[in-house]
DNA sequence: GCGCAACTTGTAAGCGCTTACATTTCGACG
DNA sequence: CGTCGAAATGTAAGCGCTTACAAGTTGCGC
């Protein structure tokens, strides 16, 4: 079998050196028209294409980025990565994956395994993480960009919104509609800054607003986790006429198990959301929730991560949230007695 | 700013020549125990961390296995890549990610990049592509693996299960039940072999009960989508009693469009979808579906993309899909007249 | 027709690593 | 104590590409 063919043979095709058909595919304007004819055409006839792993250990760069992804399982990942990921492949980077499964030790793994292979620049999700993997990369000098959570005195720039003071317009609002007892159910909160920041946001809402803070539910991610975690809510605080929930996917699981319960949302309890994904639209009641720009993120990160890359300074930078304003929140029925 | 070490500052370091760190990498049974000790600690001393390019260029595999996506933002593919890229991770080889937006000719330049990237492996989804494309990859020597789709007898080994089986299934199910009258909602089948195999596969159970062909209406992937296609079919047919739809997306957007339409499910009209994501269980009434084991999918997936990655043969396997029976389907409302 | 600047092209030195092959070391045995 | 083979290590040749530098080629004004 004819080996795939190297710029060598390019060369011997159209009898100039390996250097000019370097020249002729990188910086075509500096060889004569007539010899670069010559060389495509002996490219095309033997089909060549450069070998990467060769031009990146000259260059020093690989032009890849990698992100290490909780799990792609999560529809609140999948869009920022879909829209960083395409950003990054029409520069002409590429987009190497790894997953954490919400492990500290297994995202810092993949991290190393990444900047081993060579990424031009990482992608993390939150802050939440040792100081040790920010050091790791600052000796390194690989560029990072956080995304998800935003903190213009992070150790590497951010894009992400306020998920505390999101939360705390979402609570608010509740609260002026008259709900004075509230509970909330969120995802695990170690290690992941997001959760924290909402959490601490509704609690806030309800101390600004002289009520007592909400009794608390942790669980971890998904529908059927959301129900449990109503129940345990319920159990533990019966009275409470509004569920914050940490995200949709957790308040569409509660909606859910209210329905079962008997409880009418929004009722006899009020449901809130976070993230506003296609889910929130497609329980019954529409979920209230607050809308994130998930595509204008990833490609704010990815346009800030492809600059720094290039040597350029960037900043960080906050985007706006928006609530979203549907039938699963509404004021509280009045209490009886 | 000291350069990142190379193999032979550890050489140097330890005393040694480079073959012999290599070979403590690599192969530490051949180097004598207590070289490999010095060695290791010049190694730690310096932090050392190989050069995947180097390396790569010398070995003549990146360890790397590309995947061209139609978009990460279907939940549909996300679970079975995560499963893949799970899979991949434990095994040393890193997931490379491209997407296509559903554009035969964007997928194909995007496997031109991964391959000329060295990419070791490629997986594919579904079968329905340019035989060039098949051509290259066999040129070219990359393995390929497609998923999703499952032809024992194609170009490349598959990993799928029995889309039009699975929908006759469920239409024959629906016609034991009482249907008469089906109609169909699919997703855009052009360039899309698992969609039109669906469709045939309900069409199919409709002649075989001597029913006539249902009619047909294709849209782009959405819940939005899948409402504003029931509105077409009910224009088009207005007696149908079963809507059979080719995802559960389009599924949750019917249902959700009959609801507003004052269409009660299944009491005026059954609904059914394909997949069985998580959605499924979330819209009311619960969805009727097709079980699709994507997480064993993309296991198996990558398990025979590595085997032949390592020059192993390997077959094609058909996994098995399950009937998820819910509320949205049930026997037709006897017609009045 | 000559000299010089401006282009083109060629030469060759690596980039960091693996590995075939050569050399050295070492222990066991006669 | 010498010999021999196995085990350990070293030597050096690339892998395919970019690029500094050298060398060769033009074209132009005088």
């Amino acid at each position: 079998m004819p080996r795939t063919p190297t710029l060598e043979d390019v060369a011997a095709a159209a009898g100039v050196s390996t250097a000019t058909v370097s020249r002729c595919l990188n910086m075509p304007e500096k060889v004569a028209e007539k010899t670069r004819l010559r060389v495509q055409s002996a490219v095309d006839a033997l089909g060549y294409a450069p070998n990467f792993s060769a031009r990146a250990l000259v260059e020093r760069r690989t032009k890849t980025i990698g992100v290490v992804i909780p799990t792609m399982e999560n529809a609140v990942f999948a869009e920022g990565i879909q829209a960083f990921q395409e950003v990054l492949q029409s520069a002409g980077f590429m987009l190497l994956i790894a997953s954490s499964g919400y492990d500290p030790e297994a995202e810092a793994d993949a991290l190393r395994t990444l900047v081993a292979r060579g990424a031009d620049g990482i992608l993390l999700i939150g802050f939440d993480r040792s100081p040790d993997v920010y050091d790791f990369l600052a000796t390194q000098a690989i560029p990072a960009v956080v995304a998800w959570a935003h903190d213009p005195a992070g150790p590497v720039p951010s894009v992400g919104f306020d998920n505390a003071g999101a939360m705390t317009e979402l609570v608010s609002h509740a609260i002026a509609l008259g709900h004075r007892k509230a509970g909330v159910i969120s995802g695990i909160q170690s290690g992941n800054d997001r959760a924290r920041a909402r959490v601490e946001g509704a609690q806030a809402a309800l101390r600004a607003a002289g009520l007592e803070p909400a009794p608390l539910v942790e669980t971890t991610y998904g529908v059927a986790e959301g129900g449990a975690a109503l129940d345990r809510l319920l159990e533990a605080a019966p009275d409470v006429t509004l569920v914050v929930c940490g995200n949709d996917v957790l308040a569409a699981g509660a909606i859910r198990r209210a329905a079962s319960l008997g409880l009418s949302v929004p009722g006899d309890l009020s449901v809130t959301g976070f993230d506003d994904l296609g889910i929130a639209q497609l329980v019954d009641p529409a979920l209230t929730t607050v809308r994130v720009p998930h595509r204008a993120m990833g490609q704010a990160a990815a346009e800030r991560l492809l600059g720094m890359v290039d040597g350029r300074p960037v900043e960080s930078c906050e985007l706006e949230t928006r609530l979203c304003l549907r039938e699963s929140l509404a004021a509280p029925r009045a209490r009886q007695g």
